[in-house]
DNA sequence: GTGAAAGCGCTAACAC
DNA sequence: GTGTTAGCGCTTTCAC
């Protein structure tokens, strides 16, 4: 533990014979043809004897950036926060960002503590998987002019950027695709919540069900709570498949759900797909490796968070008014668990 | 977008009527009883009514401390990556710190390039899954007199903390587990590497064959590049399984290389266990979901993220020396696969 | 008990 | 072409 003298603008000024403001000139490229070569390829080059690392934090105080990009997912450890995490991360390393992020767990309260610390840490912006109840929360950063895009979550009637699939017409052609394949009774195993992705999944649900002239039955749908666990997701199995009239198909809202779900199917003995039929949204290499190859709505995940961070970046960049909203399309993938 | 005007020190100051150094003492409760109830109390109620709140880029600069620590994963997008991120995480939050991660992908460049950046932006201290070749880098750090501490990779005969798993135990175990079932030819697929962690679970495969008068053969281990795909996994699964002496049983060094390797059991239609017995390191829930369940080594990835972050703040925040070498014991969870 | 002021490391307006 | 210097928002020494 000796720490090695920090090397400071001023140390190369010093060495080179020159204020710091040049050295700050030279090596930031500024003024590029005021300045003299010699003195300029000197100063480069004792920055790079002395391996000069410029304090980012001195810097950002005075720029007032700081080049770094808030991220609040729901949680970091589920799967689909995480791919959508590393391709923001891939996307903001490009453009020189770094990102700071935080879990959410679907609780407003977390999520604006995480708002207000970030915020405290001067992240130029924020990319949010937005919670329950967190409209205002939102509103406030848009109040306070602070840049944000919104992934996955958004708020309908609200001008605030995002970028999301097309939960609607995603829903709507699983069931379509699970009529086509004769299921009469398909059943929709969801959260109770007031997130308008999930709604628009439900509404997408009940649209196809019409459509294909099927019944629309409540006992059909069962809905947990968001932060429900194995256990009661279970019990909706119970509910739809253990009956005398059973469901002959069943959607998935989420992969948390429809990794319980399929847990509990499988220890029912319940064979998918002779006995039910299954989609579910989200894709993880579980669904592939199930012992029936499971059809799933695959979201682009890519593309909403390359779409979500070069917005954001552009935005902060080049000062434009952020107005994106984007409903990508999202790939039904068919496997066996459908067939 | 009316960019709210941020509350400074001085505006509170300002208001009630004292000096920004009061104001600080208060808002910091310093000095304590030095200071006249009545006046900290007037500044406690306007820095709340004007919702103040501090800068910690300013504080940061001041303090020589950004309260922000650095995590570099190989790949954020992979569980055991992310399920150790959410851990530090909350372990972080609960001291006050935030952290910002990156992804090295298992190269060296990028490694050293995320610890410049993140140096840079003078992170306190860092969590690192150290890669292949990596040794110099993590040395400088030390000279430099960077706190850190390394989980799940580390290299022996260095003294640098590190938590991680008895790793050569793990393996032994699981071999012992599998000639206790009466397998003969017991494989193992693995990566080419010369990451400590990864040839201790080759010493450990060996060990326990040698200790169970197994076979130790070459052709029974399959080595792939770290940064290896399906086919190269897939290729080594016909190696050993496809030939008329085939494994019976077969040990998977990674999440990632099971996963590889699952897909290719199955699409060459070979059953677990009764063919081939699988036994692999790390846990996903698709172990559980996959049409045997999986015998798997369970890291206690909890531990390890909260020893790990508990050792770096404790240092960071009482100067201590770090000085932690663990070796954690992981689980052999026995499902049907292996039985 | 309280305040003036220096300074963390950097940038950029302005002067020469 | 190059240097002086004022701050970015905060903490803390030292003086009163």
């Amino acid at each position: 533990m000796k720490p090695k003298k920090k090397i400071l603008l001023k140390d190369i000024a010093l060495e080179v014979g020159v204020s710091t403001a040049l050295v700050s000139y030279v090596l930031n490229n500024q003024k590029e043809n005021r300045i003299g070569k010699e003195v300029a390829d000197k100063i480069r080059k004792v920055a790079k004897e002395l391996n000069y690392q410029p304090n980012q934090i001195a810097k950002s105080l005075k720029m007032q950036k700081t080049h770094t990009i808030g991220l609040i997912v729901a949680d970091i450890a589920n799967p689909f926060s995480s791919q959508l995490a590393r391709i923001i991360e891939d996307e903001a390393k490009k453009k020189g960002y770094t990102v700071i992020f935080g879990s959410s767990d679907e609780k407003v309260d977390k999520m604006q503590d995480l708002i207000n610390v970030l915020l405290n840490r001067q992240v130029d912006g924020f990319i949010i998987a937005a919670v329950e109840q967190s409209e205002v929360a939102i509103e406030q950063l848009d109040t306070n002019g602070v840049p944000f895009v919104l992934i996955d979550r958004y708020f309908p009637n609200q001008p605030f950027p995002y970028v999301a699939i097309d939960n609607y017409g995603a829903a709507f052609t699983a069931v379509s695709h699970l009529a086509g394949r004769g299921k009469k009774k398909i059943g929709l195993i969801t959260y109770e919540t007031s997130l308008f992705h999930l709604l628009e999944r439900k509404r997408g649900y009940r649209a196809a069900l019409l459509y294909e002239n099927l019944e629309d039955d409540k006992h059909l749908v069962h809905e947990v709570t968001i932060d429900s666990t194995q256990q009661d997701v279970k019990q909706g199995i119970r509910r739809l498949l253990l009956t005398e009239n059973p469901a002959d198909a069943l959607l998935f809202g989420s992969n948390t759900l429809a990794m319980y779900g399929l847990k509990a199917i499988r220890d029912l003995n319940i064979l998918i797909p002779e006995q039910v039929a299954v989609v579910t949204f989200d894709e993880t290499d579980t669904y592939n490796l199930f012992y029936v190859p499971l059809t799933y709505i695959k979201q682009p995940l890519a593309e909403i968070g390359k779409q979500a961070t070069e917005a954001l970046l552009k935005c902060l960049q080049e000062h434009q008014p952020l107005t994106l909203q984007v409903n990508l399309n999202a790939e039904l993938v068919v496997q066996k668990s459908s067939m």
